[in-house]
DNA sequence: TATGAATGAGTCTTCATTCAT
DNA sequence: CATGAATGAAGACTCATTCAT
């Protein structure tokens, strides 16, 4: 492993590209909390205390602030939830880690926000959020197919094991159901568990 | 002499109740796949062959018509759902109809929709769609209660396998993953064998 | 004296001329409050208790009903000016009468009306009102051109005494003034007094 | 090294300004030529010579506008009114140039206008445009009340004199009357004459 | 790098008006 | 006599976007 730092002074990014990336991770947040269409640039701007102008001067429009910020946060999502899956445990005490942080975290179903934004994306930006969005389901489609092998689930198809997956972990905004519950920990925990044996009788 | 007709014109019962009828179903499929921004009041008047001050005669806003044009599809799906499920045959297969037709029926995720056009509803329009959306989850509820106490399914929170089932069902869009297991059917299958027996091994 | 009652039965206009009569009363009320444009026909027929389109059953349009209900309602009032102008008591007395009656009846100013008005009627509609308006102006002049005959003014243009008066009466929303001066009776007081003598000193 | 200009775009005090006012001192000539409702924003714009997005640039809504507007144009107004009275001519000759002025200058009747645009102001709204317009009262009265001190006038209610002058004042739209009396000068000569002396014989 | 000014296109909503019954 | 249905036109307001500085 050789040292790949480059030589010589680094270059003053920090100032400049922290506009850019606060003006990224806060229209994730938005866009992610409340949608497409309803976040404006106006809000965009405001909630990053610069003004509209500056956005356009980092983002060419909406929609390419939209891509490439919700590719950004799902970049950074992905790695956490590999970390998570790394870890040596069994693999139904890691999913539930991963439900859980994903039941605290607070947006709305993926799916739903790229069918609202369609119209106003270009095949490229899709295509950009799409391999973003995967990376996540390949991380699971790989965790599910090495517990096949190992045997410690049972054999079927990895990719509808992973949108399963992802899709349940869904439940969030349920408040009603969490709270009957009992909290965050009981419900990621019943989830799994629902996941892991079904609802079969023994 | 005893001529009591009431004056003015008589309301139509059949023909003026199809056009309302007409633009709530029309505006609710639109909502339903485009969300509610994306959704103008312009567009449910073209798809409804009528001109938006029609749509404005029958219904006060946008929100109201989304409350209503919701609320009803809510109903008539609740309808179709308790239908399939008051069959005789065994639970497994009942829950197979009901997946079947969901992922046929194209639209977003509930939660989300409502999320986003959150901050256009007042309190009394959200608690109008939010009952409506409870009757599936009770119907849904009270199967999988009397379910477990006939012994056909293993004993958890009614609340939890309603709402996990119902989102689970959810993944539809996901078109490469429908065509990867071979079609709807397959997908149904494929779903709800994951959800009656889980991930652990035999 | 002859009794000029035509003969035979009369016909019924009771209960037909009472709703056009209701509409008209109803809508001088609001147009002399909020004026011509903020008012909808719509509105008139709420606070009529009919259709708007009963309303159109009436009256042509708008203008049109707006020049009838605001004509009307200037007859009703010129022949209580004229009532009370008639009365042999003092001029200033009798002025102070036809004051007070104006500082309690709710309206805005008349010219101020026809202007905001003026782009939405023709000629007709604003003659057809002028012609109203004028008739109060005519007995106002005829009381000022005869008290000066009769020595009980000063000479000078009726025209001009007509005009002031009629706008001095205008004080009113001035709730803060009549408020100051204590109540309807000491400001009507106080306005004939400023008129009787101005403020020229002794 | 030294240079710490600010970023951006530097606000244009002259020019820019300009724009502002322009809109402002347009939209407050309508306003006080049409009434509230009968001025679109569309239109004020076309007479102000920008776009309507613009106006809305500068003004937040159509009663933020109406009410910037209409206060400067006030206080635009007890400015010159203050610069008349505070001549060193005798009362009565003060009075003459404030009607003169007053009498050519096209508005219509402010009371009536604020009622007219009533409904759509908030309170703010409304104080923000009293507050203005009590400015002119003040200066009245004061002059009036100073005119009482040095017994160049009747004692009597200085809000009252304030009150009556300025609605007096008011008879202007009158074309007729002002054609009668042979022009603006001749009317305002009569009008302060009939406030003088009033109409009691000598 | 960052911004103030300006705008075209589109959205929601209201309103006067018509017409068949 | 009176009304429910339907509409064209217009109005307030928002928004993504551009541009000169």
């Amino acid at each position: 492993m050789t040292n790949k730092r480059t030589p010589g002074r680094p270059k003053v990014k920090t100032e400049m590209n922290i506009t850019r990336e606060r003006i990224s991770t806060t229209a994730a947040h938005l866009f992610l909390t409340y949608g497409y269409e309803s976040v404006s640039m106006q809000q965009v701007a405001e909630a990053s205390n610069v003004t509209k102008a500056s956005v356009y001067y980092y983002f060419k429009d909406k929609a390419t602030l939209f891509t490439k910020a919700v590719s950004s946060m799902f970049q950074r999502i992905t790695g956490r939830v590999e970390e998570l899956l790394q870890s040596t445990k069994g693999l139904e005490s890691r999913l539930y880690e991963v439900t859980l942080e994903h039941l605290k975290r607070p947006h709305i179903d993926f799916e739903t926000l790229l069918q609202e934004a369609g119209s106003s994306l270009s095949k490229d930006h899709i295509r950009e959020i799409r391999e973003s969005e995967q990376d996540i389901h390949k991380a699971l489609e790989n965790i599910f197919k090495q517990a096949m092998e190992n045997g410690e689930i049972v054999t079927t198809s990895p990719l509808l094991l992973a949108h399963a997956f992802s899709t349940v972990t869904m439940i969030r905004n349920k408040t009603e159901l969490i709270t009957e519950l009992g909290g965050y920990e009981k419900t990621a925990r019943s989830l799994v568990d629902l996941f892991w044996t079904g609802i079969a009788p023994k």
